[in-house]
This record gives structure tokens, sequence and C-alpha cells, in this order.
DNA sequence: CATGAATGAGGCTTCATTCAT
DNA sequence: CATGAATGAAGCCTCATTCAT
């Protein structure tokens, strides 16, 4: 759950609203730094407020790192829709995996939480946010996939779900390349070749 | 520390070293299953001893989790030099991806344990035998990717360290699709045809 | 550290202090009859409270023992200061030996916790209010001890730095005797006879 | 009971004997550089045995700290016992007061051990050797008191027990100023000089 | 609503002691 | 007798979560 209280309309006060969006910016900070076992201290000291406060909006530590983990997804989202009408639409999908590595090489928890999906989606029934902005991602990303396919930039005989799989790995790859870019670069390329058409 | 005082030459007793066995299989079943911050006292359960044996045997958590982790590198590498001097040095090449993946697409704390190398081998110098199963996994690997970019099976712009975190990342992906063989074998092939001589 | 966080001018909830000083009156108890390697659960059972709270207030074992300790410096420098302007400098001095004396026969913790002194001090840098407390405790000796001097009641060749050594090991001997008052007030009569002028 | 199976008149193998001997002497060494809560296994290691053959000799852990404490009474009562007969009384007895500060300036738990008398001998009934070599202790320091005091070096209101509390805290002043050789000579004669009559 | 103190389960580790080899 | 592996209670400390102020 994302969002307290979701579906009873009640909009949060202003002051509320702030320290939601105060706490996971905190929160995004400190499971970056520290990892996502980072304590929940740690963030409300990062973000200014008392633990209580943390725990009133994410009832729940895994509310919080899930509520961070969707904003990423979101974030991800966006720009992939930004990128669906462009003209070159080869240029579009792999312009959009650079942003995803990129993103991943420097946030710490991204791949591990990633990767934690199909366990906690799972747990935690279809009823929180998560599956909503894990659809969205697919959709948006599979609209780019399916024009750079279109355009012969991209493999046919792959699908949404491998690649969504190849993603996740290849934020690792760049996670674990992460001190050295050139080397960073030239791994991912490699990866991302395979997904070009076979001549 | 894969053996205790390793190097000081004593070699365990029967029942230590039966002991030792199991508590290393029962670590690697619940890390498999719970990731490796699962507690001590699960894999002591698990290997039907007390939490104080496996403490005598890996003085500290670390230590055992690290053990796990070398005895699979121990395995990998075992692997790799089976495959060095086959007469099909692409096949090889490629055979041993596959083992690589297979393995990891069922122990979950593995690539997670991989990734942690650059921080991990830092912080703990290069006293343990860590560093030692490291080299060579890496030499044994090399090996069978210079044979196979010599015939002509894999690009020749690709280095050990690159190969390294591909790997890392292929691993992910795997595990990602645990459930489905198939769609795992695709996604797979897509990331190792990356690695292919373009044309 | 006396106060946590001491100096940040927080000053602490009624019910927090009142559970500090709960703790810290249950600590002495303890500690006194036990020894000061009592364990914090037996302290927080003496208290009243959970264990956690025990570290809320005293992140450390030591912390803890510190903070008791300090508390009986004080005490102690507090009279030192109240006999300062006696008009019998000397009926001052060894009165103050006395209450020493006193506390430290029924103290067990005491004379210990003042040894440790040197080591702890070194360990624990002069981050704490130990030194302070520490510090006004010998400077308000040391003006009792001058004052005496003085008046002739106590020889001049015994600084500050061996009456304090003295008055730890006459710690020692009174609580040695602690359950025979008449052979305890002989024992430290000698000891302080010492400190007497040679004629 | 220092003597395992003692009155059972079996005497100790000659192997046997000699891992005593090793074992105290290792006893007697690392609790005087850590304490008496060091290890049993630190003892086992430093004398060069295995922790059983330490518990085979010492069935408990108080067993060894007292056979220590004993063995440190022994020497004292004997020295005490070799200047029995000196033709200066006042000088032998004040010298052995000096040995047994000075023993104790360099013996980390001997004023300890020594304090913890008390409580020990109550709770380990009257059983062991403890109170035997305690007595013979007494016995010797008595007779150098005496004659001390018959030859006018110690004043007459000053009996054996008070005698040997003030020493425990001599002993512990000495501690105290380890690191100080005048000071503590100082320190010590202040407290020592409280025992010559006054004139 | 926010605050931060209290709770207490749970994790890691040490160590006296037992006992099979 | 010696060895050293196994046991498990106990200690310290952390942290998610609750709740009085």
């Amino acid at each position: 759950m994302s969002e307290p209280r979701a579906g009873e309309g009640r909009p949060l006060r202003a002051d509320a609203r702030r320290n939601r969006e105060r706490i996971l910016a905190a929160a995004e900070a400190v499971f970056d730094a520290k990892g996502p076992e980072a304590s929940t201290e740690a963030v409300a000291g990062e973000a200014g407020v008392a633990v209580g406060t943390v725990f009133r909006h994410f009832p729940t530590k895994p509310d919080l790192v899930e509520a961070v983990f969707i904003g990423r997804l979101r974030r991800l989202a966006e720009r992939a829709r930004e990128l669906a009408d462009s003209p070159d639409p080869g240029g579009a999908f792999f312009g959009f995996l650079e942003t995803w590595a990129e993103l991943a090489a420097t946030k710490h928890a991204f791949a591990d939480a990633l990767a934690a999906t199909g366990v906690d989606v799972a747990a935690r029934a279809a009823g929180g946010d998560y599956p909503v902005a894990r659809a969205e991602l697919t959709a948006a990303v599979g609209r780019l996939l399916a024009r750079a396919q279109d355009g012969g930039a991209v493999r046919r005989d792959v699908g949404v779900e491998e690649l969504n799989a190849i993603l996740i790995g290849a934020a690792r790859t760049a996670e674990q390349l992460r001190s050295d870019r050139a080397l960073r670069g030239r791994a991912l390329g490699v990866v991302f070749d395979g997904l070009r058409p076979r001549p």
C-alpha cells in the first residue's frame, strides 16, 4: 500500500503530504547508500521526522521499501512514455535501456528490489499499487519494444517478459561495474547487442 | 576461510569433518531458500547441530556465507577446467555459460554473493581462501574464453572482466525466470548471442 | 555519558527521566550486589523496564557502568564542597575520608570502578562526562587537602594523586571489613593516621 | 578442591603432575594479563594442553582460580616464614609488606581474588584447601606482626584482621599506581606509616 | 497528526562444561 | 589420561512496531 487509507479518498493534509514526500526521498537516499536493511530510524533521521511519523505513512517496513520501489518504476515508465513517439524507434529503445542501466548502476538496492518482485508480489497479494506500477512499466516498455522491432532495430523473438528479465540482469551487470564507466559501457553494449536482429 | 585455521595442516577429525559438510550443505539450502541473511540458528537447525557448532566451524556469520560461496566458485571452476580441452571451444564456452546460469537459476544467494565480491574482498583483506578461489575461476574461464575467441566463436572485444559482470547479470536474469524454463532459455540465449562475433 | 546526547540541551520527557533514574538506581543496586558484570537484563528487571529501555538510555554496558560510577563521584564531590569552608579543616578532611570509606564499604563495585579508571578513561577518550566528574572531585578534594595541610592536620608530602590511590585502597579495606563496623573503624583509623604529620 | 581426588591418596602420574603445574603456571600468567575472566581455552592454549585436560585437573573454573590464588597465598606465607626469625623484627615486618605490595602491584587479579575471599569462602563451604592456606598465611603474618610489635616497631592496637584488610587495600593502592614507581612508594609509605607507633 | 520512549523478539557470539574418540 | 568437538545457556545489542504524551 503506497497510499495510506487508499481508496477512502481522504486527501492528505498539506503538511502530511509534505512529510510523505520527504520520507520517500529520505528512504531512497538511505536505501541507496546502505541498502534496504537500513533502519527505519535512519530514514526518519534523514527525513527530519520521528519514527512514528514514518510508520504512520508506511505502516510496515516492506510498505516503505515497496513505495520507494514503485516510485522508481513510475519514473521509468514515465521515461518510456516520453520516448514512445520518437521518430527513431530503435534509438528510443536503446536509449531507454541506457537510462535503465544508468539508474541501476548508481542505485544500490535497485536490482535487489526489482528481483525481489517475484517473491514479494506473490506474498503481498494483488492488493497494493505494485502490480499497477509494474503493469504500466511493462506496457510502456512493450510499446517501445514493439516499435523498435517494427523498425527492424530489435530481433522479433524477444518478448517483454524476456526483455524484463534481461534488463534486471543488465542492471546487476551495470552495478557490478559501477566504478569503471568504460568497462560498464562495453559490457552493457554486449548484452544489448544480443537484442539486435541476427543477420 | 573454507578450512578453519587453513594452512596449519591439522586434518579435522572424522566426525568434525562430517559436521562441517552438513553445516555447509545446510547453509547452502537455507541461504538458497531465505537469502544469506537467514539466521545462523536456522542453519544450525537444518544441519541438526547446535549453534555453537556452527560457530566453531565458521567463527563469524560472514565466514559461513563466504564458505558457501567459495564452494560454489570451486564447483564452477572445476566445471570450467573439465571443459578446457574440449575439441569444440565454442561449444565448451557456451556450455559453461549454461552451467553457470543453471546453477544460478536455482541458487538464490548466488548472484548476491557474487556481486558482494567487490565490497567484501576489499573488506576482508586478502587473507582468506576467497581470492584464490576467485582467481582460479577467473583463470579457468579466461582459458575457455580465449580458446573460444581463437576458434571464432566469441567476439574478440570481450575480456574476462566484462564476461564476469555479464555472467553475474545473466545469473540474475536466469533467477528471475526460474519458473519458466523455456522463457529462461530464450532470455539467456539473447544475452549470450551478444557475445558472438558480429558479422 | 551521564546524559544521553548531553550538550544538545533537549531535556528528557518526564517519563523518560523517571525511567532513567529508576534504571540508574536499579543498576546501582544490582552492581552493588553482584558486581558490575551483572547482566543488563538483571538491571532492567530490577528497574521494571525492558532491556531495550536500558539500552536506549545507556547504549552500551560500559556506558551504564560509567553513569553509575559518575553519579557516585558527583555525590562525593558534592560532599567535599560542603565541607570546603568548615572552620575545622582537619576535621573536615578526615570527615570526608569517613564519608568516602563509608560509601565504599557498602558499594561493591565502587573500588573496582575507581580502579578501572586508569584504563577506561584512556579507552573512552575524553569525550564523556567522566573526566569532568573526576576532575571536579579531584579539585574539591585537593582544596580539602590543602586546607588541612595548612592547618597542620595532614603531612605535607602527600599530594592528591597519592591521596586518591590511598583512598581507593581504603575503600577496598573498608569493603573487606564490611560486616564488622568496629574493626573497620580501627583499620581505617590506622590508614588515615598515616596521613597525619609525623612528629 | 585444588587437588583432584584429594584424600584418596592416589598420587598423580608424573606426566599428570607435570601438566598440572603447567596449567597452574599458564593460568597465573593469563589471569595476570587478562584478569580471571579469561577463558579456560586461553589458559589451555598457554599451557599447551587441551581444554579437557584443564577440566580434568580443575573440574570447575572457580576451582582453577582458587588454585592459582592459593598458590599465591602459599608463596606469601613461605616468605613470611622465612622472615620469622630475622634479628630485625621491624625490618622483617615492613619488608614483608613491601613484598606483598610489590606482588600485588604487578599481579592484576590478585587484589580482586583476595577480596573475593569473603564471598567465596562462605559459598564454597569449608571443604577446600583455601581456609588452610589462608590460616597458614594469617599465622605466619601474625608471628611477624607480634614480633614487630614486641620490638616497638608497630603499634599495638593492630591485629592480624585489620592488618589483613589494610594489606588488601594497600594492594589495590599499589595496583592503582602501577605505572609510577615513585608515587607508589610514597603512597604505600604513608599507609605503612600508619602502622608505626604513635608517639 | 507528530513525537520519541518503551517493548521484546531475535540475531550474533562467547564460554563453561561434557563426552566420544 | 589427553584431545578437541559439541552443546546450549546467557550476554550484548538492534530494530520493527506500539502507544502515551
